[in-house]
DNA sequence: TAGGGTCGGTCAAACGATTGAACGACTCTG
DNA sequence: CAGAGTCGTTCAATCGTTTGACCGACCCTA
């Protein structure tokens, strides 16, 4: 009454032929020289039988395992979960199936990831997000084809895919200067980022176009948390009086400068201008809408799945995703008062 | 030059022993029986050489992938970003790896998923968000163990793990009676969602307690998105008048009911309460900080995750994961004015 | 009609780990 | 000192596919 796991075999002794044969014909081996007929009785012996190859003996032989990992921090944060939608999507397209896993969670870390991972059961690996020197070793260690992907690291490892960050920045404040705002302040990343280093890069060089020269007070840094965004704001209200616009470096920090300055008594866009970076569907409904640069952060998930499995290990990769950056323009900037 | 994979007959060999040593040390076979030095020999060639078992020969020999899957129908909702960090980290500490995908995307699909994973890819199967009959059908031909998340399904499936939804809503609405209200309406899920049903009904429940009996007015449905929300609260407005609080079935609808409200010039929560289930970070963060039922989402996910790996495919499971279930009052809800 | 080409297949050796069975060398025990 | 256990280890079959090598039948051509 049990029913045993239909194999080749199963389907060749149907079909009246060897399993090579069958083989060929569910691989579409185009080596392959087969009457007609021949192949019809194969595929319908495999419909029939209901036939799927099994994918560990196929992975055991030919030695690829058709899967790809992704290691994000959390799954709980939006900007991960389009790259992972990006990604997913890019996997599925070249027949791959992609696991995703964070690195902080309860039995979670990136070691423990690493152990299961690296035996086998990824062809290749995504690391998105902050990562320690001895994990990028380990991860050597494994032999495994593998790029960060949203991060560019200072060590050795050459393989990654990132956003322009620098010109997202530009958009931003230049939005700002066109609105005739001047004195625009910046909430910063924190400065383990590189993502945070390039935006704040790409604000100084922004705000050349201004009259206001950009001085260390107008700058303050959070840890991309809304906590982070609002403490950062604090610090700017008292640093830098009288700036008209701010220049947030993601939206999760955004939801933190709302607050602060609404508390403080500062109505956006009224009194202050907010722009910040990422164009998540949380942005929508915050009050006010806020204005934000929209990133290609999909696309940026598709091209790491894309050079993983089309480059060799020993390329070089370095990869700007540049396409399909905008200014989403909302409520949350308006023109500077006279 | 190029180093090939390290096998158990490597070990074996350095270490002077038979692969079937080697094999029953990495397992840690309890009937094996071996002198300490020779085990010592054992996993010193193991740590030199830098073995790992190769997860396709072990899986083939087995029939065991150590692999769940997860489908959810999309990455970039909170509610499943829970689901799948307790599942992961269920899985995890059972030793298993978890592929999540989504069954809405540019390639991706229920059905692509289940071509791709049903190949013994995966142990056993989880499907959060609505399933159509055809796909339970196939799901069901590929003899796979699964169990549905968060949904409990009119079908003859009868393996599913859901939350306390009637209670949720109970908590929600008595939450509101003890402030003082009582004409409180219900912005609905949508009606295909068994979740909608049971909040709906333990809402019907609740307002027994009231004195203002609930009619068919006094509930509106909406999609679960805060489009959705929107739109059943300007429903709401008009069919049923002088409501002074709202209890809405999820966060993302919460987000639409409060813009409604604001737009219609009733402020939150000097003029209506409003309440919603499912306690995401986003809710900490909307204006005014929104009042939820914390739901164990996590704890759902990870309550699936046990049941399918220690329940026999022939089990009924039905399951309600009921603890943690509590009341977050924020700033969204206050006294009924006199 | 011998020799060489296609055609249309079949054969069998891997891939790397797991696991029941067998086995040789000891140590007891009566 | 024969017979029976333990102990510690080896043997070998098996999981289901893939893939290069081989092979027989048939058709040409010289």
């Amino acid at each position: 009454m049990t029913t045993r796991r239909v194999t080749l075999v199963d389907v060749a002794r149907l079909a009246g032929v060897d399993k090579a044969i069958v083989s060929r014909v569910v691989n579409a081996d185009p080596s392959l020289v087969i009457r007609p007929d021949t192949r019809e009785r194969v595929l319908e012996a495999i419909s029939n039988l209901g036939y799927r190859p099994n994918v560990a003996a196929r992975s055991l032989r030919t030695a690829k395992a058709g899967t790809l990992g992704l290691v994000i921090p959390d799954f709980a944060n939006p900007v991960y979960a389009e790259i992972i939608t990006g990604a997913e999507s890019a996997a599925l397209a070249r027949g791959h199936v992609l696991v995703t896993g964070s690195s902080t969670g309860a039995h979670s870390s990136m070691d423990r990831y690493l152990d299961l991972l690296g035996q086998g059961r990824v062809d290749g690996l995504m690391l998105a997000g902050p990562t320690t020197a001895r994990e990028q070793q380990k991860l050597e260690s494994l032999g495994l084809p593998w790029m960060m992907v949203n991060r560019r690291d200072t060590g050795e490892h050459h393989r990654f895919v990132i956003l322009d960050d620098a010109q997202a920045a530009k958009l931003a404040v230049e939005h700002l200067l066109e609105l005739g705002h001047r004195h625009i302040v910046h909430v910063a990343g924190p400065f383990g980022a590189d993502t945070a280093r390039r935006r704040a890069t790409g604000y100084r060089q922004a705000m050349k176009n201004s009259t206001h020269p950009v001085r260390a007070e107008d700058i303050a840094r959070g840890d991309y948390t809304p906590r982070g965004g609002a403490e950062a704001t604090a610090e700017l209200l008292r640093k830098s009086p009288g700036a008209t616009a701010v220049f947030v470096a993601n939206v999760a920090m955004a939801v933190g400068v709302l607050d602060t300055l609404r508390r403080a008594g500062l109505r956006v866009p009224e009194d202050v201008s907010v722009v910040a970076v990422h164009d998540l569907p949380l942005a929508e409904h915050l009050v006010p809408a806020l204005t934000t640069v929209r990133m290609p952060l999909q696309e940026l998930g598709a091209r790491a799945v894309d050079l993983l499995l089309t480059s060799s290990p020993e390329d070089e990769v370095a990869e700007v995703v540049g396409t399909a950056m905008e200014l989403v323009y909302r409520e949350s900037t308006a023109p500077a008062r006279p």
